[in-house]
DNA sequence: TTAATTGCAAACGGTTTGCCACGTT
DNA sequence: AACGTGGCAAACCGTTTGCAATTAA
């Protein structure tokens, strides 16, 4: 994933680009490569792993998740946001009003109901700015 | 972590709440586990998850995570906030206005910098509050 | 005494990686 | 020819779990 990397191309990462392109759902790997698997009788997840992550260095799919890959604990039970550092990784209290009134726009705008929501900034904290 | 379970109390237990409690850091078990094997010669990490299940269950601490525990990924690059249901885990996009203005709330607010936030709310899907 | 908790080690499960053959340029 | 890519299997790593011994109620 080295920033010079040449890409070439390959049926199998242009299939795995389309295919998450047609749907709305938001598959996994797994289901991506079950998928895949009808067209591609040798496939391997391996395979499957590999280009998405080049898809996501390339900036053309997204992967949707909190940060890092391990979890992280707060004592602070109230709601309240985050500040996640893009590079370090670190998760600092944002000292923000909690805005309530989100989950009524959602409430009256779409046909979900909701009473929590989830709210994470993300940039460089002060020591990795600094930089 | 069963409905009805009683606790009993534990001094492992009490000393992971009251770590957490005490720091504004947002920690990883393993950075608990390393802190209190200073106290609990024989502390094992089995125990700090276990114990940290527990207090979760007790919503005395809170999880920082998404959501599933594997990646989605998402064809769409575009900002947009997802509604995730709490029960099947499912992901769906909202058709909401994405909201920059946020963005500019925490800049002016607060000492950091942000470009990009995550929004995603909570609740049941269609489907399950049929149920 | 009963049942929850612990330490230990093995198992789990999603993801990554080393190797070598194959495909793209 | 040079080098990225695929398939396969093993490794990785954070988390969970089975078990026997310990501890709280």
């Amino acid at each position: 994933m080295a920033d010079k990397q040449k890409y070439k191309r390959s049926k199998q990462r242009e299939r795995i680009y389309s295919l998450l392109c047609s749907t709305k759902d938001h598959p996994t790997a797994t289901w991506i490569y079950s998928e895949l698997k009808k067209e591609f009788n040798n496939l391997s997840l391996g395979t499957v792993y590999r280009n998405i992550n080049i898809l996501v260095d390339q900036k053309k799919i997204q992967r949707l998740q909190s940060g890092s890959s391990f979890d992280r604990f707060d004592g602070n039970v109230e709601t309240h946001y985050h500040f996640i550092c893009e590079k370090c990784g670190k998760i600092e209290d944002l000292p923000c009003v909690v805005l309530p009134e989100l989950n009524a726009v959602v409430n009256t705008n779409t046909g979900y109901h909701t009473e929590k929501h989830r709210l994470d900034f993300y940039g460089f904290c002060f020591s990795c700015s600094a930089q």
